[in-house]
DNA sequence: TACGTCGGTGTTTACGTAAACATCGCGCAC
DNA sequence: GTGCGCGATGTTTACGTAAACACCGACGTA
């Protein structure tokens, strides 16, 4: 009783759900703000888009009731009536990588300045059956598009039902021409590493690969291969790590037993700060003896013990491209089917120099 | 003329937008699904949401029909008719940060167990505007609830309206008792750190802290300051860094001109790795002269050089708990007000030993 | 003065879904 | 045999928004 007699006085329109047993007129709708300013709910909905044919003091009205009643517009209900939802979907295994948060970060910020939310879409372990999984949750999720940041090609043999309607760009991977690819340049700065080892007089340049499945490992390795074979310099035996400094460590070890090996390209900085670990247990001075280049360019690079040599990606102009791409295949603009490569470049620093035989 | 009699036979049933200027009927709707199974809409939506009381026979008519037009329920729709989102929405300032990205990743995986996507709404920079404007977006946004992972202190003064109905879990700050917090106990984990390098038998301890604005930085500064003020010990002044390496290096550039500096506790790994690199390039070995401890356990902590002794946050912890949190409020469940903190434990390795004096 | 035009506003309708209610036919108990 | 109940399905309605169309006065022009 006397809650109840309370309870007109305290709240001015609550809001909230009252009704214990179910969900009560949860928010102020149109109708709401339509009532209490005396006008219809097309007036309101004309001054909550800011268009045009309202007169200034019916303008003033609505907005009056608006503040009052707290009114919120309804998403669920624009995108119903739009047919579509101003949300990117991201699908990615992860944002413990470096890289990935990077471009994930610059996705959110660049749909955010075009209107556009972000959801994420995780997938536990990267294998055919989750991101199948992964895929299917999507086509059920409010998204007008997604961004797809894994090995696609743990996709290719399942020819995924995409679902229609639904756009797709990629990064870091093989899509072939199915969908639009954006991309670091991998194999250019795989390319620089070597160049850059070997112009500084190394024989030839040993390489800490990522793991076999990943195609970003595989590019870097491809080319660093390449790149060795084009100067005509013996091509090491490639050691193999996941990417992360431990296993770069365990890599650095094995490499430390081989007197020869003067030069080391690890595919991501983390791998290398394994390496520069290793070596330095090892007794193998690093630049002295040995030199070491990384990939990624990640902040903390420029604090190794020494400073990192590394090849500069750059993730934020990755992750604006997959925005500018998507959306525009989102408003049906013609497409750029290929690939699209963001230029890498070498930060020299303080691992690398010429090798100790240098002056023979 | 010729288009238009193949189309019929070419498409199925296209989906895709034919109509050049406009948007066609998108998708497949129930009706398009009941009109193909000679059902109604109703039975539709049964057999969609695995309610009893289909019979068999219809019930695998109706879902020949959906794979056959490749169906897809639409969301907007859903939120609208149940009033809620199943989304929820991640205010942040950057992925860059180790915590935040594992946190959010966290975040994400369990809001999908638990049926929910992730909306990411990033902050350009923690200025109040910016956060005021977030939380004005979110507003509008299609989240039945948000986890703010920031220091929610730039928000105090403004006292936010925020949107009634939306409830909110914050991680990292002093919400005070406005929403449940979620947190690492941070205190605790300086306090072992603290603790530790008194134990080795340093005289007292020196503290590089994080940026004077950021609220885990003061709470881990605080403990610092706690913990050798109750052991009877020196407060040597405070370095400030900004959390990152490079920060870290020049502060450790700084406490490498004290001679009495035996011991420093820096606020987050990375510091720590600049101050590894400034006192290794001062002649200060690590740990036979000063002995380092770090915050965070990063993953590549234990690949510095040498090996970091550092105190473990549990991020994923945090994240699971965030999750936990906000559904039992959308739940209506009754809500822990306080803060709920996952507690830290000190990791040992190589960074740390007994000062150099320790025989005299 | 009468008629067309146009600016400002209201009314109708549709978006896709699912709860609530209505219907229909069949088997079983009295 | 009649009526009751129940299982299977159809019909109506509402969720909140905004395009399309309808309307109604005031003003300008013939």
């Amino acid at each position: 009783m006397d809650v109840d007699a309370i309870r007109p006085a305290a709240g001015v329109q609550r809001g909230g759900s009252d009704v214990p047993g179910g969900r009560r007129k949860q928010r102020v709708s149109m109708a709401d703000v339509a009532a209490l300013a005396g006008v219809s709910s097309q007036t309101v909905s004309r001054v909550s888009n800011g268009h045009p044919g309202v007169i200034e003091a019916t303008r003033e009205q609505v907005l009056a009731a608006m503040r009052e009643l707290g009114y919120r517009p309804n998403s669920a209900a624009r995108s119903l009536r739009y047919g579509q939802f101003n949300t990117i979907g991201v699908i990615l295994f992860g944002l413990s990588s470096t890289g990935n948060s990077r471009t994930v970060e610059a996705i959110a910020t660049h749909a955010a300045a075009e209107g556009y939310a972000i959801t994420l879409i995780p997938v536990d372990m990267p294998t055919q059956d989750n991101v199948l999984g992964a895929f299917t949750r999507m086509g059920e999720l409010a998204v007008d598009g997604v961004i797809v940041i894994l090995e696609i090609h743990l996709l290719d043999a399942s020819t995924v039902a995409l679902p229609p309607g639904v756009h797709v760009v990629v990064v870091d991977s093989d899509a072939g021409d199915r969908y639009p690819v954006v991309d670091t340049d991998q194999a250019d700065g795989a390319r620089q590493a070597v160049r850059h080892l070997l112009d500084l007089g190394h024989r030839t340049v040993w390489h800490v690969a990522g793991p076999a499945e990943s195609f970003a490992s595989d590019r870097r390795a491809k080319a660093w291969r390449a790149e060795l074979e084009a100067a005509g310099r013996p091509v090491p035996p490639v050691e193999r790590g996941d990417w992360s400094a431990e296993s770069g460590y365990r890599a650095g070890l094995r490499l430390a037993a081989h007197p020869d090996c003067t030069a080391v390209f690890a595919a991501n900085d983390q791998m290398a700060l394994g390496v520069l670990r290793a070596l330095h247990e090892r007794g193998r001075p690093v630049p002295g003896h040995v030199s070491v280049v990384g990939f990624d360019d990640i902040a903390d690079a420029s604090s190794y013990l020494p400073p990192l040599t590394t090849v500069h990606q750059d993730f934020a102009e990755v992750g604006r491209r997959c925005v500018q791409a998507l959306l525009r295949q989102l408003r049906n603009e013609p497409a750029d089917p290929g690939t699209d490569l963001v230029p890498t470049r070498l930060i020299p620093r303080a691992s690398t120099a010429p090798p100790p035989d240098a002056g023979r």
